[in-house]
DNA sequence: CGTTGCTTTGACACCGATCAATCCTGGTGG
DNA sequence: CCACCAGGATTGATCGGTGTCAAAGCAACG
């Protein structure tokens, strides 16, 4: 096994000192604080659970699992996956600092998917019961949460468009300039990353083998568009990604786009007809 | 155009008699109203805004308007999609009666998808700047909609369970049954239903062509699983469905998983040497 | 230095898309 | 009443992108 550095006191999770400190928290911008006055936000700090610290490969929480809290990563990048009988897994997000987890669980009181640590991380812990007294509180805070939930929703529609509509490479890029622009909003470099998860990981989430990944990096490496050595990735032509992100060059498509044109054309007629 | 029960005044929005009554509503156990006591429902129904009806291909909103109110159907069936540039469409969902329509919209203030009617049909308008004043007084209410509101995200990962992971023939088995068990919840029958959607928007849900539906539907009635006439569409063999959705017979995807239990052994061990 | 797991690369197969022709249905007009 | 038409649905033939299978390369680690 890699050694962590938490190879000492491992796996499980661990109290932190109280003093969880919204208010110096680097991702505070990003996080559930966004928008919140001092005040406000010393007493979300007063509701925040312990900080746990997860080590890599480990399960912040497993599908199917009762639902208490929802989780602000402070560190690390985490993955939440859906796994099907048959062990084949979806992976339906990866997090980074700043990100919520959990928020799938308050529908039905269990998780709905299982949370990975993509390598050692640490997250704070929010009680949902606490959160929910403090609702009734801070409006502002409530707004901001549904927020949140809001565009975890449209989140998703847009892996549904991704995993619907795009080809392999469309899909690809769309992924590199997406992880590229979540670092740029963290203060990291936009064109040069590590990429955190595992070629079977990025298969798993945009629904590739991971020798459809391999290839994929290889062809971006061969059109000088990235350069990639293991996992550290260095984007060289952002023009390139993004025109193909955006569709760019799909005749085909744009044949069907025609037609969808035309349809659109024969409703507005037909709503004329009506009025 | 089809003639519509609007046809004598149709599109735009019309202003209903201020009696709403959710406490008549044959949905309201499926709706916002979930939950709440006779004196709740009745503040509830004091900030429902007129009710609306859209005859059937209108939009009941455009993607990128302007968001103001959430939107419970009372009847007729409706389907949400994110167009693209190039005019493909991705079908977000289909929606009945009792479900709430513009979740997405809450996080950017503008709608991210459109919503189209499938039929005539109609709708309460909930204002959602006055539902958030009801949420700082009726904590069940906002418990109620935060479930709402958890189960779209674990709907559409559902979704993307199914796009990213499903052959054509398990995607369409699982778009049956759902739809079997929502009409079934709303006390129709879950045999034999009519599918209120063209081919075409079947496809753009599941990602298939029309070709491939049209298809499947023959696959499926010569396999006297259903009989399809039209719209008109019964569950003869829902266990044979129910074995496809499952994913039974899927020999490839059972060595997969072979595999994947093998890596999860793996990392028990791994995880047993760490401790 | 061998093991182990991850990644890359190549050859081939297959599912579903594409293209094309036909059928069906409902609506319209003679 | 029937002929005609338009749009949607069905069916068949073929194509192509990605999955599958197999082998080799490579880096980390004991």
């Amino acid at each position: 096994m890699t050694s962590t550095i938490f190879s000492i006191a491992p796996s499980s999770a661990q109290t932190a000192p109280s003093q969880n400190k919204c208010a110096v928290c680097s991702f505070k911008k990003l996080c559930l604080p966004v928008g919140l006055d001092d005040n406000a936000v010393s007493r979300l700090d007063k509701i925040i659970g312990r900080r746990r610290r997860i080590a890599r490969d480990e399960h912040l929480y497993r599908m199917d699992q009762p639902f208490n809290s929802l989780y602000a990563v402070r560190f690390g990048h985490f993955k939440t996956a859906q796994v099907n009988l048959r062990g084949e897994q979806q992976i339906t997000g990866f997090q980074m600092a700043g990100d919520l987890l959990g928020m799938d669980a308050i529908g039905a009181g269990r998780h709905a998917c299982s949370a990975v640590a993509l390598e050692d991380a640490e997250v704070c812990e929010i009680p949902f019961a606490r959160l929910q007294e403090l609702f009734g509180e801070m409006p502002q805070l409530l707004q901001h949460f549904h927020r949140i939930m809001s565009q975890e929703i449209t989140r998703e529609q847009n892996v549904m468009l991704l995993l619907g509509n795009m080809r392999a490479e469309q899909r690809f890029a769309v992924f590199l300039l997406n992880l590229s622009a979540r670092y740029q909003a963290r203060g990291y470099s936009p064109s040069s990353f590590q990429l955190r998860m595992s070629r079977e990981d990025m298969g798993d989430y945009l629904s590739l083998t991971i020798e459809s990944v391999s290839r994929l990096l290889s062809r971006f490496r061969k059109q000088g568009w990235i350069s990639i050595d293991n996992r550290d990735l260095t984007i060289l032509d952002r023009a390139a990604l993004e025109a193909l992100s955006t569709g760019a060059a799909l005749e085909v498509a744009e044949q069907k786009a025609a037609r969808a044109e035309e349809a659109m054309r024969g409703k507005s007629r037909m709503t004329l007809c009506a009025a």
